[in-house]
DNA sequence: CGAAAATTTGACATGACTCAACTGGAGTGG
DNA sequence: CCACTCCAGTTGAGTCATGTCAAATTTTCG
């Protein structure tokens, strides 16, 4: 098979070899550059889901004082978007950029429909991607809610091992909502 | 129509009168006292979704020192399921009460999934569903990443208004990641 | 009415934040 | 190859928001 997205595909619903076909067809590749913006909060709308093959993005609000807070990453593997903008075509919730350059293959609202209509499992997968995403998001809620920011701390290095040395730690610390000062003074205690 | 959950499907989907008829044929009635206990965290597993037609439920997490830390509340007209144990089968991520006398629907993963294949728009429906519950607690984590104490609870007084003078404050405090002694002081700095 | 539960309030403790200085590594240019 | 700069990360000292513990007050409900 030797392609990301149909492997990806394949561990949640079964296709045959010509869906997959269809299924690639609908898709665009697209490169980005480390540190290019994607996606502007309450300016842009996003018109396209991204698959990402190889690079990391993240999606991140901005605050009043202009703090960032990271709500997402997404490494090779991951899809990623601005969910709300992309089913309403409202303005985007979020800002997304590149952490390195980055290779996605991407589809549009239209084309996705388009695809659900043809290769009808795909709709099965898309549900069970959402669920899984949610599942996770009330699992970082609980985090919220009971744990110390020690405690979120272990679990991200646990959970997400190939993130911990990839970016700066202050893109970590606002993925925790704890200040890069604080993070660092966790890991200090954490080592002793 | 008439019918509190048909009457919610509608806003996303159209069904023909026997499809309608089919979806409600698919669901048991069942009821609630108030603080009975549906499902224990690490111990059931959840064999339905629950619509709430009359009451309203509390989905909650209780840590090593035996806090609860409430994950999400539904009223009337909403959905409400540990929806990793649903789906997954395995042990249920949370617990789940009664906070009033409850009126609900509900529907076996059996069934779910020959009502999916019966009458297909509610696959959709149920993608649509989950979607703007991610989206919600996106929003939610946002939240806890930018916001403080007073401003998240000034936030659900105006986003759950129905729910605010319904249950004991420790339980809004619990869902907004406060202790209840703290709840009281931002409210009494609100008032004046 | 009376008991139990919920909420408020006070005094104090603590974890995380702020501001600021310092350290160390990566990259640049002379 | 060194000096310089830039940026991430660390560390220290003081502050602030929220937690903790305990008592007082109010509300709920049998």
């Amino acid at each position: 098979m030797e392609d990301l997205l149909l492997e990806n595909i394949a561990k949640t619903v079964d296709l045959t070899h010509a869906e997959q076909e269809k299924v690639m067809s609908f898709f665009e590749d697209e490169h980005f550059k480390k540190g290019e913006l994607l996606l502007m909060e309450k300016k842009d709308r996003c018109k396209q889901l991204y698959f990402v093959y190889e690079g990391c993005f993240r999606l991140y609000s901005t605050d009043d004082d202009g703090e960032e807070h990271n709500i997402q990453f997404a490494p090779e593997d991951h899809w990623i978007a601005d969910i709300y903008s992309f089913w309403t075509n409202e303005l985007c919730l979020f800002s997304m950029t590149a952490l390195e350059d980055c290779t996605v293959k991407t589809i549009s609202h239209d084309k996705m429909e388009q695809l659900f209509s043809e290769v009808p499992a795909l709709e099965r997968y898309f549900r069970i991607l959402i669920q899984n995403a949610y599942i996770a998001y009330l699992q970082r809620v609980n985090g919220f809610l009971s744990l110390s920011a020690t405690d979120r701390y272990a679990i991200f290095c646990k959970k997400y091992p190939q993130l911990i040395n990839r970016m700066p730690q202050y893109h970590i610390a606002s993925f925790l909502g704890v200040k890069p000062q604080s993070l660092s003074r966790i890991r200090a205690a954490y080592k002793h």
